[in-house]
DNA sequence: CGCGTTTGCTTGAAGCCTAAACTAACCCGC
DNA sequence: GCGGGTTAGTTTAGGCTTCAAGCAAACGCG
């Protein structure tokens, strides 16, 4: 039974001691896999503490705050979820009176959703707390380093949109 | 209502137009969510498609492939997951005669999990698959990007790990 | 020895999320 | 106008995830 090492290992750590191959690729991955996990975790946690709400609820009222009045497929693409996923979303987030639902009069098929104003103070609330947050997590990174996490991060990101791009084509 | 932009917006790209502040941080991390869910939503596509399983499953499966038999506990720290949610993940594979649980005679609280040789074979192709599309999904990022990203990842991690651990103290 | 604490795991309630099937509304071309 | 296709949103089934409460085994210490 490998008396069993007891300090909390993370997914990386644990993963990254393998043999050769693309392993260089994967070890990149799995960092930024950490890494995204060690503040998204962190922010769930707070949000539900501090907030009593969740991530996506924030996430969904913080779309609405910034793109105004949205329907739930502009919500559903902003989040990249699914629209099922925002249907429920949006139920709860109305019956907490945080968001209200109109249905559009020229085309009944759509409906917008927009903040009440309890919403919009709750998610100020909220918003202000989360940038800091995400600042304090982030303090130990010099401008610098920030900057250019930013820039390699866009890079990644444009490797991994040629790579879907080319798999539809 | 607001004829509604139609092409798939990301959720970086909605939220990073904001004015003054801590939005530096903010950006940085938008980026970091959005490159990380990107390549997780696309790896979670292919199991499902090639492999008709899931990421919890693949990543639990992982685990013990590399690193041998492993508690529920062990399990649980190294995915950074809670322990009901291994339960329900252990029992799943066990029905699927994907690994196999084993009580510890001399601690009847514990129980290891193993992969069956079933498992062993089903997750060696699984896990061939998942390291080539991690080398595609990066592909566009050169040797010398991949090395610094990987070490402005590390600062980032130390950096949300001490803050972390202030909260605690 | 015996009792309080800790540890490993399970359960239950709630929410999140997806894919797929469905309904309703709209649009287009005849 | 009307039928085929498209689009917006809902529903359903299933899985994932968490927290909190609970149970049983083991430990420790008086």
């Amino acid at each position: 039974m490998s008396p069993d090492d007891q300090r909390p290992v993370d997914a990386e750590t644990a993963l990254a001691d393998a043999p050769a191959g693309h392993k260089d690729e994967l070890r990149l991955w799995l960092r930024l896999l950490t890494t995204a996990t060690m503040v998204e975790t962190e922010i769930r946690r707070r949000l539900r503490v501090q907030f009593a709400t969740t991530l996506p609820r924030f996430d969904l009222l913080a779309q609405l705050q910034r793109a105004g009045p949205l329907t739930l497929g502009g919500v559903s693409r902003r989040m990249m979820v699914s629209n099922g996923n925002v249907t429920g979303l949006a139920t709860r987030l109305e019956a907490e009176g945080l968001i209200e639902r109109r249905v559009n009069a020229a085309d009944r098929r759509e409906q917008s959703l927009r903040l009440t104003p309890r919403g919009k103070r709750e998610f100020a609330r909220q918003s202000a707390a989360h940038e800091g947050w995400i600042a304090e997590l982030f303090a130990g990174l010099s401008a610098a380093d920030r900057v250019a996490l930013h820039r390699l991060l866009g890079r990644a990101k444009a490797s991994i949109g040629g790579a879907l791009q080319e798999e539809t084509q």
